[in-house]
DNA sequence: ACCGTTGTAACCATTTTAGTTACTTCGGGA
DNA sequence: TCCCGAAGTAACTAAAATGGTTACAACGGT
């Protein structure tokens, strides 16, 4: 990967903003914000929707949170976009020669290698949540 | 992104050949341990020298580390692979809306959490070394 | 001089990403 | 009831990353 996608940051942003607003947060408002495009957005809420975390009111507009935002992680939203194929973070190269004592040992011992990192990291993101960023928008 | 390049992997299957094997380890043998092409593998070799963690005898060819496999870290591989832009894990929207107060707020807050996240998965992966990973290939 | 090996360049197919246009559907207000 | 704003989605695009492949020049022992 060259890099986890801006559909975090963007989701993270639209939730902030639902959480903060006192008024109606609609596609196009949100896009605003975030400076693109509302299928964009569109899009993106529709992965919050399939998660829990929002709602949408159909035909007038505008979305609003299921949860509190102390209860939405940052990790909740990670992993709403589904950012990572098949959940897991490192891709492993494709068939190793079993006939070579690494290549027939290196998958499950760098794989849990992996997992242990990837799990560091997925942990720091759930010690975050939504209300501890929002705090710092004045 | 989908998922962090194979590279990495592949750069600890080559890095953990080389200190197993006792035999000349060209870039013929080691793409038939990993299963790839071997332009696949002297491209990764080139990256791992250019890191100062092998060398290759030229012309007569095969690769030999340069540090000894327990001052190899998974981290250091990982670094040497560039397997992600500008050292950055996570990608941020591009200029989110100034004039709303998230637009205005929400990087620097979310960044600093971005560090965090990828500090903690990057520091798992420094202690594990090389030669952790091959006294586990019998 | 030959031959295996390395270092690259060039090219390719596939996939992901972010963005865009366009169209249908929904539901409230005039 | 008829609009109109909004959401949901399909289809398409351009750009970039990925993994692979062929080809070729340069190197250095035998």
């Amino acid at each position: 990967m060259k890099q986890i996608s801006s559909r975090f940051s963007i989701a993270v942003h639209i939730l902030s903003l639902i959480a903060i607003s006192s008024k109606d947060c609609t596609g196009d408002f949100i896009a605003d914000s975030v400076n693109t495009n509302p299928v964009i957005i569109r899009r993106i809420i529709g992965m919050l929707k399939k998660a829990g975390l929002v709602e949408v009111r159909s035909g007038v507009g505008g979305a609003s949170l299921l949860k509190d935002p102390d209860q939405i992680s940052l990790l909740d939203v990670y992993r709403a976009v589904e950012v990572i194929e098949d959940g897991k973070l490192f891709n492993f190269h494709d068939e190793p020669n079993p006939a070579c004592p690494v290549g027939r040992n290196i998958e499950a011992a760098l794989r849990s290698e992996m997992m242990e990192a990837q799990s560091a990291m997925e942990q720091r993101l759930s010690q975050v949540t939504l209300d501890q960023l929002t705090v710092q928008f004045q």
